[in-house]
RNA sequence: GCGGCUUUGGUGAAGCGGUUAACACACUGGAUUGUGGCUCCAGCAUGCGUGGGUUCGAUCCCCACAAGUCGCCCCA
């Protein structure tokens, strides 16, 4: 027996809806917001994150499922969305519509990390991109659509975090002067820290083994570095959420692991998930679009993890309840009565009843006991005797009463029994 | 990729080196003839994640692997 790879899970129709419910609040969050759903495809080429992404970057590194196809096409299932977004922006000249571009999309999503509850390696993500403004109005409206999104759900504390990581002009600068910092304290800092050094010196201001050395708090802030210009554009984002009265954290050591991003950088917590608590993360990613063959285009989005999403809303109760998915059970009487109730059974269908019946051909009482757990309103008792009447016996379970009704009354009137409960 | 913990039927689980692997729920059937949700009775793992090993004998001991889970890394 083959059992589903490795960190993949199946959605099961007790699952299904759940997953429905919180992709039917993704679509009306997203028109009210004006976003317009995009579909691209599971994989790509590989060379679209290398370029997008970004080599050296964990997610490319060590965690994309990469293949070579029968056409000697090296592809790969895309780990993230937004390469593949901006890819097609561009290739379908998306540009060309309006000056804004507002996308957002909901998928599988693939990479090869040990899994763990809230992370499979195919996992799900709702996310929106614009592309085509630098107004940092915008980035406002990307973090309040992800907050909307996460607190129209029901959840609450919600931990909203933010940063400004630069731009090409002012992060170089900065990365200078963090290697400088951080140059002599090489052989007290640990083992990942030291090759962070090098690839990625932001990353050490965020590492927890060396969180409690006494100098870390010395050590320079991206956002006293930052150039006019994102300074400029750091102060007007939040200058939007606190006019929006959206409360969030300034967190200098909120760094995104993707290359793409520049200026904002912001992530949603939600606490009681534990080590996977990053509910949804995003930010600008102005160099982006040049990088990957376009015109120089500013940009903005975030990606929230479904899976995330929903087992915070499982721990929290805020799932709706089971709806019951029967109106009324046919139960036959007799091997000749079979036919007829599967006639029944149909025409009840077609009036826009939702029937179910038996087709074991069981006792009375089993069948009655699978009405009952049916949560069927009704029962319709078709046996000999009310066929040769044309007639059947309709009771109504909750009630615990019945009547024999005309074989031709018995639809009008559950319908208008059903639609005065 | 690294470290810890876990793994008994459809589910929740008890269990001891040695032939009935508890109990509960679920499921199926029945309690005299055509009626559910209550009650009662019966049935339901030749099997204890997989593969090895130790032993006269292992579900309970050892090893490996796998899966799950927690934390790290990373991220959503």
């Amino acid at each position: 027996m083959t059992n589903a790879p490795r960190g993949t899970k199946d959605i099961l129709p007790e699952q299904a809806a759940a997953w429905n419910y919180v992709e039917k609040k993704i679509r009306e969050l997203c028109g009210l917001y004006g976003y317009h759903e995009i579909r691209t495809p599971m994989f790509e080429h590989t060379e679209l994150f290398h370029r997008g992404i970004g080599e050296g970057t964990d997610v490319v590194d060590k965690e994309m499922y990469t293949f070579t196809d029968r056409g000697n096409r090296s592809i790969t299932l895309r780990p993230e969305n937004t390469a593949a977004a901006v890819r097609s922006y561009l290739q379908n000249k998306l540009f060309a519509d309006t000056a804004l571009v507002k996308l957002f999309y909901i998928g599988s999503m693939f990479r090869y990390d040990r899994p763990q509850a809230g992370r499979m390696r195919e996992f799900h993500q709702f996310g929106i991109e614009a592309l085509g403004e630098q107004n940092p109005m915008v980035d406002a409206e990307t973090i309040l659509l992800a907050l909307d999104f996460l607190e129209s759900l029901g959840l609450k504390d919600l931990k909203l975090s933010l940063n400004s990581v630069g731009c090409p002009k002012c992060r170089p600068v900065y990365r200078q002067k963090l290697q400088e910092f951080f140059r002599d304290k090489l052989d007290v800092l640990c083992n990942d820290c030291k090759t962070r050094f090098d690839k990625n010196p932001m990353r050490i201001l965020d590492c927890k083994a060396d969180a409690d050395k006494g100098f870390m708090q010395d050590a320079p802030k991206i956002t006293d570095c930052l150039c006019e210009e994102c300074r400029d554009h750091f102060d007007g984002l939040q200058g939007y959420l606190k006019d929006l009265g959206v409360s969030f954290e300034l967190d200098s050591r909120l760094v995104r692991g993707l290359d793409y991003y520049t200026k904002t950088a912001f992530e949603i917590k939600y606490e009681p998930l534990g080590a996977q608590s990053a509910v949804a993360g995003g930010g600008r990613y102005d160099g982006l679009i040049e990088e990957i063959g376009g015109k120089p285009t500013p940009a903005v989005g975030f990606a929230a993890g479904l899976e995330r999403v929903l087992l915070a809303l499982e721990q929290q109760n805020l799932l709706p309840a089971r709806q019951a998915d029967t109106d009324v059970f046919v139960v036959a009487l007799g091997d000749a009565a079979q036919a007829p109730a599967f006639e029944l059974l149909i025409r009840l269908r077609r009036a826009g009843l939702r029937a179910a019946m038996d087709y074991a051909g069981r006792s009375m009482k089993a069948q009655m006991k699978q009405a009952g757990k049916s949560d069927a309103h009704f029962a319709l008792i078709l046996g000999e005797d009310e066929i040769k009447e044309q007639a059947v016996v309709c009771r109504d379970l909750q009630k615990s009463e019945q009547q024999k009704l005309a074989m031709g009354t018995v639809i009008d009137y559950l319908k208008r029994e059903l639609s005065e409960a």
